[in-house]
DNA sequence: CTTGCTGCAAAAGGTTTGCAGCTCC
DNA sequence: GGAGCTGCAAACCTTTTGCAGCAAG
């Protein structure tokens, strides 16, 4: 983990009168260090093969305090289990409805096109907080061809 | 209902050997007749009042069922629920965090603009199935100012 | 009549909650 | 030392599943 998001996170941690403990910083870790927007049972297995006596809870209490601190985003998908994502630049999902995976599509320009035009359009009766484009799809793998039961 | 959705029920459900009950006809209505992307025990409560021996179970079998052949659509929300919808022309939501409503946005320019968008930067391995833009916030209601708990 | 559907009830995920004891500051 | 956190287990909520009896074609 690089040490400015060490620090962001003991800053924010202290910031808002939260211990920094040591189950915090692993879960923190953990979610920096996976690319693949890990789902909170995920992270519990991952953190248990060296932490065995962490608990499941506190992994959702403590997702819960990261989310709400604005340290991490919660990611729902279509399959209605949430997943977590350590990167807070402005950025879309793919979802995979073969594999389950979210893959991270970035590109500035059409988050900025989606934004400007709905600024534009000035709708009424409705505070926006967050715009997000779901990209529901089939990943395809290259090198090998899977064959899927429902074909 | 509009009788053309009626036949296109009865054609879909015969077309898939698939046999047209009074439960199926009911659950479609209530879908159809709703404007606020109802869950599934929101369906359950409305057609219990007048159909009290319905079960929940076939409430989830039936949506099923219906999202399979392309009758309705399933909508998943920042709670991680499901809620349904009976409109299938291309649209998108905006999730409410306050009241939990999912109120339509209707764009065709915005939903033509992203998709030619996505068509010009030929995603690579990947198959896009469906694009779809949540836009979650406040609504906001001119009559009454209401106060949250949480302000 | 036969296949598929319904209602019921149990089970299965995923997530939240309550609380006693422990840790950080 | 005291507030806050952890681990555990139970509870919760939404959704799925299995099955015997029932209804549609």
């Amino acid at each position: 983990m690089k040490q400015s998001l060490l620090h962001k996170l003991k800053d924010t941690l202290a910031g808002n009168g939260l211990k920094v403990t040591h189950q915090r910083l692993v879960i923190f870790e953990t979610i920096d260090g996976a690319s693949n927007h890990p789902s909170a049972e995920q992270i519990y297995d991952k953190i248990r093969k060296k932490n065995p006596s962490i608990s499941l809870g506190t992994i959702y209490k403590t997702l819960e305090v990261f989310v709400e601190k604005g340290l991490i985003n919660r990611v729902n998908t279509p399959k209605g289990n949430m997943r977590y994502d350590g990167i807070m630049e402005n950025h879309n999902h793919l979802y995979c409805l073969n594999t389950n995976e979210i893959l991270d599509f970035k590109d500035e320009k059409l988050s900025e096109i989606i934004s400007d035009y709905l600024k534009s359009k000035k709708i009424n009766n409705f505070n926006i907080k967050d715009i997000r484009l779901h990209i529901t799809g089939e990943k395809i793998d290259i090198d090998k061809k899977v064959n899927f039961d429902n074909n």
